[in-house]
DNA sequence: CCAGCCCCCTGTCGGC
DNA sequence: TGCCGACAGGGGGCTG
């Protein structure tokens, strides 16, 4: 669910109420949560540690602590959210880890149990495969294009594919397509030049409007304060299947590829 | 390297 | 109405 728009939000959200708050006590409701280390050895740990700061990785989810680090992955349904209020408040269905801070609670909620939460004293292990940042400056023309060369795979599939660029996922993937007008089932190694540079600018762009309107939920994904992305409606293909194309009147089409949907316009994409 | 399959889970929706 | 299969924004692993 959550991609590179969905999580910046969150971790925006996330950053001045959190900074500076001293975590308690931890409560774990579904052990499967925890990835790293075990959940005795993360609820023991834990307590005492005071969060320094939250960052984005990806769509990893950094919470800095003194000491280590704690990562979350939100995977397809998870959500995190913030219980600020003091008055004790029922929890949440499918509550999973409940942080208690000083200042409220931090309140890890997925229905589907996909979601995982690391805790380590670096983030390297986690973190060290994942390809460019798109949104960072060393994410250019250049290095998407090197990343494609030679590959036969679709280029749909490389984008998806997080060692290459993190943090796309398969509405941002098939977005940005349709912005650069490529098929996304074009082997990645046949993008000319000029076709490449306008995917570079398109994935940045999908990404920063994705931004802008706080994420797109579809029915799942919440913001750190449990209200929905706004994103959705500014979709021009991704969910549209069987509607006109917005800019050329053909029907929006969906098929599979690499076992993930995809949707395009058969006249603007080629 | 790559396509295609499985799995992890739960909820929802469409077809019959 | 009720049941059943398909499908869902992610990712890891396996096979051929």
């Amino acid at each position: 669910m959550p991609e590179l728009p969905e999580v910046e939000t969150i971790v925006r959200d996330l950053q001045r109420p959190l900074a500076g708050a001293t975590i308690r006590g931890v409560d774990i409701l579904s052990e499967s949560a925890i990835a790293v280390p075990t959940a005795a050895e993360f609820a023991a740990k834990l307590p005492g540690r005071r969060i320094q700061g939250v960052d984005r990785r990806g769509k990893f989810i950094i919470l800095r602590l003194e000491p280590g680090v704690l990562l979350v992955h939100l995977r397809m349904t998870g959500r995190l959210l913030l219980a600020t209020n003091g008055a004790e408040e029922a929890d949440p269905p499918h509550l999973r880890v409940a942080l208690q801070l000083d200042r409220g609670r931090l309140l890890f909620v997925d229905t589907r149990k996909f979601g995982r939460l690391y805790l380590a004293a670096d983030a390297n292990a986690f973190l060290g495969s994942l390809g460019a940042e798109p949104l960072d400056p060393a994410f250019t023309p250049t290095a998407l294009g090197d990343c494609l060369q030679g590959r036969r795979a679709c280029v749909k599939s490389i984008l998806l594919d997080q060692r290459v660029v993190a943090g796309i996922g398969n509405i941002y993937a098939d977005e940005a397509l349709f912005a650069a007008g490529i098929s996304p089932a074009r082997a990645a190694g046949t993008l000319s030049e000029a076709e490449v540079e306008a995917l570079h600018s398109a994935i940045r762009s999908e990404l920063q409007r994705g931004i802008h309107h706080r994420g797109t939920t579809f029915s799942d994904y919440r913001d750190a304060h449990g209200r929905r992305g706004g994103h959705r409606e500014f979709l021009r293909v991704y969910g549209r299947a069987g509607q006109p194309c917005s800019q050329c009147g053909a029907e929006i089409q969906r098929s599979r590829l690499g076992g993930r949907s995809s949707h395009y316009c058969p006249r603007c994409q080629r």
